[in-house]
Formats: structure tokens, C-alpha cells, sequence
DNA sequence: AGACAGGTTGGCAGCGACTGTCAATCTGGC
DNA sequence: GCCAGATTGACAGTCGCTGCCAACCTGTCT
């Protein structure tokens, strides 16, 4: 059952895959807006309905892979040394992700342009993100020294909101110097003007 | 002609607050996602062609005084006198639009709880708030000695993104303590834990 | 008073995202 | 080869939202 599991899995994981190179090529033909999921569906080769049991929503062909990014930063987050900076500790968790998305730096300027151009898609990705947030809550909160309640602490969710807040910058300038800027740099420049 | 259109403009508006005094009504009843349009519609007395050209969007039933709220905002910020600190400006124009709101607090309550507790509201919101940022930043960059170019500078992104941020997270609470804890003080510690 | 022009409304048809349902099809294990 | 369970596709339907057109209401000019 083990091997098998992992065959279907892999062979599922290629038709994801091509559904969204298909799909994302569309969206730059065309626009993301302007494409139907009934077109994505077409020229991928499935039907309709099919494409919905793969992704729940069309946002879901550019913002997929997010959830596991969440999982990952949370992780990494927590398995900071508790001697560091709680700052450091959460800047860290995003060098992890950054640097463990299996996409070159084009795709990820690719995909990033595509989020921050459209509407829908920023949601999608705020969404997201507000969950990434939520679950960092009792994280940072035990790095903090902060006794973990039903309702958070603001102090911890302050930090958490800025780093993202941060974060965020950083990308949408990146994204807006069309790669061609360091967005380590962005960050630190941010949060420098924050923390003063 | 003046006296015409104010006397049009009163009574459309007395319209648009009982479509949306109704609509309230209904989601409180049987919650957002579980109403539809037609629905409001119906028990306002109007054509749901004629709703939808009232309200673009159905979250506009919720959310639709927020344009006014972004203006008021960065007037209020480009007022303040240059000596005062861009933090302190920056939090004198989220007083001026909490105190300017001409609902009780226990409607922008329910407002807020509504928005909180659904995704595309919350959608509708950040969308709303990604504006008021936008529109901030020459002002904060004047205030902060920063020349304006085409892509802004993350000093003045970063601050701004952090004040909103800690907004959000003392709104968020303040939700969640139902209304029975002072925002600005929950703003204060968020904001304190971030600037040390 | 009556015709005329402007804007407002309602009904209808349609699009696109998304979902429930059910039959057809494919799969792995016996 | 066959059966049970999972996967797929087709169809119809809901809901938010828009374009279009005819009806209407309002104020104006003659």
C-alpha cells in the first residue's frame, strides 16, 4: 500500500503540475480575469469538473503550493534556538521558505507579479497568510515568554503583523523593480525604519 | 440645482440605509455566505438590477463607507503639524476616522465582527486598506524627509504597513474580547512590543 | 396642458465560478 | 476474469454579477 500510495500520488502530482503550466500560460496569453476555467479545463484535458476536484478555486491554480510553505515556516520558526532574537527567529522562517521553493527565481517573480497584479489573488494569498500568522501566535508567543491564552496577546501578534507587514513590502517592491532588486535588502530596510 | 440635488442625494440615501439597515438584519439571521441578493432584494422593495446598482458588490452592503473613511485618513495625517512623529500622526488619523464614524460603537462592532468572521469581507477590507496604504505613502514619505519616486521607498512602506498592521491586530482583538477592551490600549501594547 | 429629454427602474437573458448528483470508467486485489 | 472502490465526466442548478431594453417618472420648455 506504501509503494502504491506514493505511484498515485506522483503520477496525481504530474497532472497538477501540468494543469498549472497549461493554466499559467493562459494567464499570460490572456490575463487571469479574462481566462475561464472552462479554457483551462480544455486545454489541459480534463473535464470541467475534474479541474474543480483538483483545485477548489481558480485562485487555486497560481496560490496551490502555499499551504505547505505555511506548515514550513511554522517549523522552522520553531526550531530557532531559543537564545535567538525572536526578529531573527522569524526572519529566518521566511530565508527557509524562499529558499526551499523548488521554483527558479523567474517562476517565483512569475507567480508573485501574477498575486500582486490581481484582485482575487491577493486575497487568496491574504487569506493564506492570516493563517500563517495564527499559527505563529503560540509560537511566538513561548519565545516571548508570554503565557499562551485563549484570546492572544497583542504583543505577540504585533510582531507577528509587522514581520509580515514587512515581508510584504519587501515583495510588492521587489515585484514592482521587476526582480531586480535584492529583497533581503527590502526587508531589512523596512524593518530598520520600523524598529528605528 | 443645488437644492434639487442635495434633496435627491437625502432621499437616495435614506434608501441606501434602509437596503442596508435590512441586509444586516438578514445576515444576522441566517449569517452572510447563507443570504443571497435577491433575498435583500426582496424584502427591501427593490429589483435586484436596481440593488446591484446600488451596491456594486454584495460586500459593499458591509463595507461600502470605507472610501470615505480612506480620505478622511490621510487628510487627517497630512494635517497634523511637522514637528509631530510620523508615528504619531499616523495613529492621530486612525483616532480621527474611529471618532468621525457617525455609528454607535456597538454597530461598528457588529460591522466589524461581520468582516472578521467572513472571507470575503475580510477580502473586501484588506482590499480597501491596500488603497488607504497606497495613498499614505507620499504623505509619510514628506513626513519622513523622503523624495518621492515611482517605486517607494521601503522606509516609508515598511512604517506604514506596521501602523496598519497593528491596527489590525488591536481591531482583531478587540472583536474577539467582543467589544469589552479598549482598542488604543490594545494598539499601544502591540505597537510597544514592536518598537521596543 | 402637452410634448420632450434625462435619468431611474425592473425584467430578462446570459456569463463565469462553483457544487451536487449519477452513471460510466478505470484500478488493484482475489 | 471479476468485483469493490476510487476517479472521471456530463448535466443541471445556484449565486454573484452584467448588458440590454422597455417602461416610467421627473422636471422643462413651449
Amino acid at each position: 500500500m506504501e509503494k502504491a500510495a506514493t505511484l498515485w500520488d506522483r503520477s496525481r502530482q504530474a497532472v497538477v503540475a501540468e494543469i498549472v503550466e497549461t493554466a499559467l500560460v493562459l494567464f499570460a496569453e490572456q490575463g487571469y480575469e479574462a481566462t475561464t476555467m472552462a479554457q483551462v479545463a480544455a486545454r489541459a484535458g480534463v473535464s470541467q469538473r475534474s479541474l474543480f476536484r483538483y483545485f477548489g478555486t481558480k485562485e487555486d491554480l497560481v496560490c496551490g503550493e502555499q499551504d505547505a510553505l505555511g506548515e514550513l515556516l511554522v517549523r522552522a520558526v520553531e526550531e530557532q534556538a531559543p537564545e535567538v532574537s525572536t526578529w531573527d527567529a522569524l526572519r529566518a522562517g521566511f530565508t527557509t521558505i524562499l529558499t526551499a521553493s523548488n521554483h527558479t527565481q523567474e517562476r517565483v517573480l512569475e507567480i508573485s507579479t501574477l498575486i500582486f497584479g490581481n484582485a482575487s489573488l491577493r486575497a487568496r494569498y491574504f487569506e493564506k497568510r492570516l493563517k500563517w500568522q495564527k499559527a505563529l501566535v503560540p509560537v511566538v508567543e513561548k519565545r516571548m515568554g508570554i503565557e499562551h491564552r485563549e484570546i492572544p496577546d497583542p504583543a505577540a501578534m504585533g510582531v507577528i503583523a509587522t514581520v509580515f507587514a514587512c515581508v510584504d513590502t519587501a515583495s510588492e517592491l521587489w515585484v514592482r523593480h521587476g526582480g531586480k532588486a535584492d529583497p533581503f535588502e527590502l526587508y531589512e530596510r523596512a524593518l530598520a525604519a520600523v524598529r528605528g
